[in-house]
DNA sequence: GCAAAGATTTGCT
DNA sequence: GCAAATCTTTGCC
């Protein structure tokens, strides 16, 4: 028995959000072949006014998503290769996310690794003909490995996470699992955007666990 | 209308 | 540690 992600908990803050993600579940599919990830990463991109954030110029054709109704995913391709997932978040028209970064897999490990290996064959990268194998920790350890695993691509931009019949979905941590330890940095890949926001703390994490996107150190891993 | 860079990942120098 | 792969969007001509 699972229960849908409340969506007030993503209509309030989205720094608030983005922390209380951490532990949720995101879920493909349904039945035995469900493939589901326990969210690990993410990084809140806050308002036309945060100059990291895709919204910072305003709506355009990609970024609408970010305008709607919270709890809905705003899906965007980039570097002419990857898709990345955020969670909507703040009333409509605010324009603010969550980008999922990192997830643990907890069920569905096989469809994962044959979707990444599909996602490779498809984008025919060079030097992946060997097709080594993925570690499990690793199958969704990063924002375009994620979208991977889980089959995301623009077909699931604006698609409701928070209804418990969406194919794809978001989960609430499971009551009888301890809160997870969450630690706070500033975000990844936006050399771009100038100060304060570069240096805003504003991805969030869990404590050394093995599948975030940057390896955790062998003395986080340990603790 | 065209050049440039991007919320990334991978393999090779 | 660096560059390639590849397409959408921005910004300037």
């Amino acid at each position: 028995m699972t229960t849908a992600f409340p969506r007030e908990a993503l209509r309030t803050d989205t720094l608030a959000a983005a922390r209380a993600l951490i532990g949720a579940r995101i879920v493909r599919g349904s039945g035995p072949n469900a493939r589901i990830g326990r969210i690990v990463e993410v990084e809140a991109y806050v308002g036309v006014e945060d100059r990291a954030s895709h919204a910072r110029f305003g709506p355009t054709r990609r970024n609408a998503a970010m305008f709607g109704p919270p709890g809905h995913a705003y899906v965007y391709f980039v570097y002419g290769m990857y898709y990345c997932l955020n969670v909507v978040t703040e009333p409509e028209g605010r324009p603010c996310a969550v980008l999922i970064r990192a997830v643990e897999p907890i069920a569905g490990l096989e469809a994962m690794r044959a979707a990444r290996h599909a996602v490779r064959a498809e984008r025919a990268i060079s030097g992946a003909g060997r097709g080594a194998a993925i570690p499990d920790d690793r199958l969704a350890a990063g924002p375009g490995l994620v979208c991977a695993a889980l089959s995301i691509t623009r077909a699931d931009d604006g698609a409701d996470l928070c209804g418990p019949d969406s194919d794809l979905r978001l989960d609430a941590r499971p009551v009888d699992e301890p809160a997870p330890s969450v630690v706070t940095g500033p975000r990844i890949g936006i050399g771009y955007a100038p100060e304060p926001w570069r240096s805003e703390p504003w991805r969030f994490w869990e404590t050394g666990n093995p599948s975030l996107s940057k390896r955790p150190s062998p003395l986080e891993l340990g603790r």
